[in-house]
RNA sequence: CGGGCUGUGGCGCAGCCUGGCUAGCGCGCUUGCUUGGGGUGCAAGAGGUCCCGGGUUCAAAUCCCGGCAGCCCGACCA
């Protein structure tokens, strides 16, 4: 008995991983349907919250929403030659419907690169009709062979951004206006520092000129890559013959765009701020910011307790636990695992003294407040708890990022490090954008994580595999 | 998709090797009393296709074959 069900980090970190998942009430495996998960009412309304953060700057940016089909022809699939190499191995195909074999079988979308730019085709004729700048609010399916909750399912959630533009300048400058967004939700909302930049050719996404990511450090010091942004080219223009007449008169392909995030992020936020003793949730996020737990003994101060504490709650805007038959000791545990940022607790004592004892989730802290200052306190507590977990996880990210000078060193760094015992590292070397030195990597599970856009390293220098001269520092590290 | 581990009331497990009575235990749940500032205590109760299918046997949770699912490791990826 008070045992805690959360198995500690350093014990084994994807175990913590899943316990807080589970105990905190955000997902579940679904069981009967491999590799998906039932997402809870808990865990469902961060991600409306992070639907509406996200959604709220695409619109300040001009993007409209709209919905494709879910079913894609399979052979609009094969019309850009990387992109069918990149994803036909986790398709998941419908050769059945309305008890008759297709002519023609259906995909389910893996993403929509190609029955939207089927659409454009039809949409796009002039320079006026550009830019076309549309997002998407949906589910896709990838057949991964191995999956985790959040971060890797077999069915996910996200958001995928499609725009099309007259010019190449314009589609990057659009490509970093997004990747800019996710930066600012991922920093400001979630609290979880990341590193903006550009994938290597080995990594960028199928059918691609160039893919942007932004990547985060877990608590195990793991990379998670938390979104991207792909600069497109004319690659799927040609593919799906998308042109358009320019003022001048010329006939020409679009340049496009796609951008997505997510229900990893939320995966991304668990370990990025969680602890042993369950969910930590930044308050931007909370579905419950604040709970109020009333105590008492006999019925005489029941009345008087339960009153003052439905009346405070309301002006704080905090949920009452007023269950019966569970002690007060329960109820903290049971709004600690769920990661709500603020507990108060109101008895006796505090009625008599004019007090109410509030507790914040992240550093546990526990102190007795005026009554009259509940609501600015609450607010305040919330507002720097925010702050904290960024700093907290931006010094995390310091702390385990190193600079290394050879591949030798690298292996070293990472070389022993998992997702169970944790000790992974941002490792910062010069290294040539190229597969024959990514393989050196390979060898020892890392890769190039991204090519920071800011270099905050000592600019150029030798590539630690060719000798060759390399513009600034690549982040290597193992990842999910 | 290869390797390992696992699947038994809601949850965590024991039993399986060496087949045999009514399938146990802890937690949770229900009811009542009690307790209440970090998982109260007592009592009575409810709850089971032993993952699924097939086989061996007088008899299968237990042995054999096949499948499904979960976790971990690898290869593949948001």
């Amino acid at each position: 008995m008070a045992q805690s069900p959360i198995t500690l980090r350093s014990a084994d970190f994807a175990a913590w991983y899943q316990d807080v998942v589970l105990q905190g009430d955000l997902a579940e495996p679904a069981e009967i349907v491999k590799g998906c998960m039932v997402i809870k009412p808990n865990g469902y309304a961060i991600w409306e919250r992070l639907q509406r953060e996200l959604d709220d700057r695409f619109k300040a940016t001009g993007h409209k929403n709209m919905y494709f089909p879910l079913l894609i022809p399979e052979s609009f699939l094969k019309k850009e030659a990387e992109h069918v190499e990149g994803f036909s191995p986790e398709l998941a195909v419908v050769t059945i419907a309305g008890g008759k074999e297709l002519e023609e079988p259906y995909v389910i979308r893996p993403t929509s690169e190609t029955i939207i730019g089927h659409f454009f085709a039809k949409w796009i004729q002039s320079w006026r009709d550009l830019p076309m700048l549309v997002n998407q609010w949906a589910n896709v399916i990838r057949w991964e062979l191995r999956t985790r909750m959040f971060l890797r399912t077999t069915e996910f959630l996200w958001q995928e951004g499609h725009t099309a533009h007259s010019t190449h300048e314009e589609a990057q400058e659009e490509v970093l206006r997004m990747l800019d967004i996710y930066a600012e939700v991922a920093e400001d909302v979630m609290a979880m520092p990341v590193i903006k930049g550009k994938k290597t050719h080995s990594e960028k996404f199928a059918g691609a000129l160039h893919s942007y990511s932004i990547e985060a450090m877990m608590q195990n010091g793991l990379a998670l890559q938390a979104g991207t942004s792909h600069d497109l080219g004319q690659n799927f223009g040609k593919a799906f013959d998308v042109k358009f007449q320019s003022k001048e008169g010329q006939l020409d392909y679009v340049w496009q765009t796609s951008w997505g995030v997510s229900t990893r992020l939320i995966g991304g936020l668990v370990m990025s701020h969680s602890d042993d003793k369950g969910l930590v949730i930044p308050p931007k996020l909370a579905p419950v910011k604040s709970v109020l737990v009333p105590i008492y003994r006999k019925d005489d101060e029941k009345g008087a307790v339960l009153e003052a504490a439905h009346r405070m709650a309301k002006d704080v805007g905090a949920e009452v636990d007023d269950r019966e038959g569970h002690n007060p000791g329960a109820k903290f545990f049971h709004w600690e695992r769920r990661g709500v940022p603020v507990v108060l607790e109101l008895g006796p004592r505090d009625l008599a003294a004019g007090t109410i004892v509030l507790k914040r989730r992240d550093t546990g802290a526990k102190e007795p407040i005026p009554q009259s200052e509940l609501k600015t306190r609450v607010d305040a507590t919330l507002d720097t708890m925010q702050k904290d977990l960024y700093a907290a996880a931006k010094q995390r990210l310091k702390a385990n990022t190193v600079v290394a000078n050879s591949m030798e060193e690298i292996e070293s760094i990472l070389r022993d490090v998992t997702a169970e015992k944790g000790g992974g590292k941002f490792v910062m070397a010069h290294l040539k954008d190229d597969a024959a030195c990514e393989v050196r990597l390979k060898a020892f599970k890392a890769t190039v994580r991204n090519i920071p856009q800011v270099d905050e390293y000592d600019g150029p220098g030798k590539c630690i595999v060719t000798g060759e001269t390399v513009d600034r520092r690549v982040v290597v590290a193992k990842s999910y």
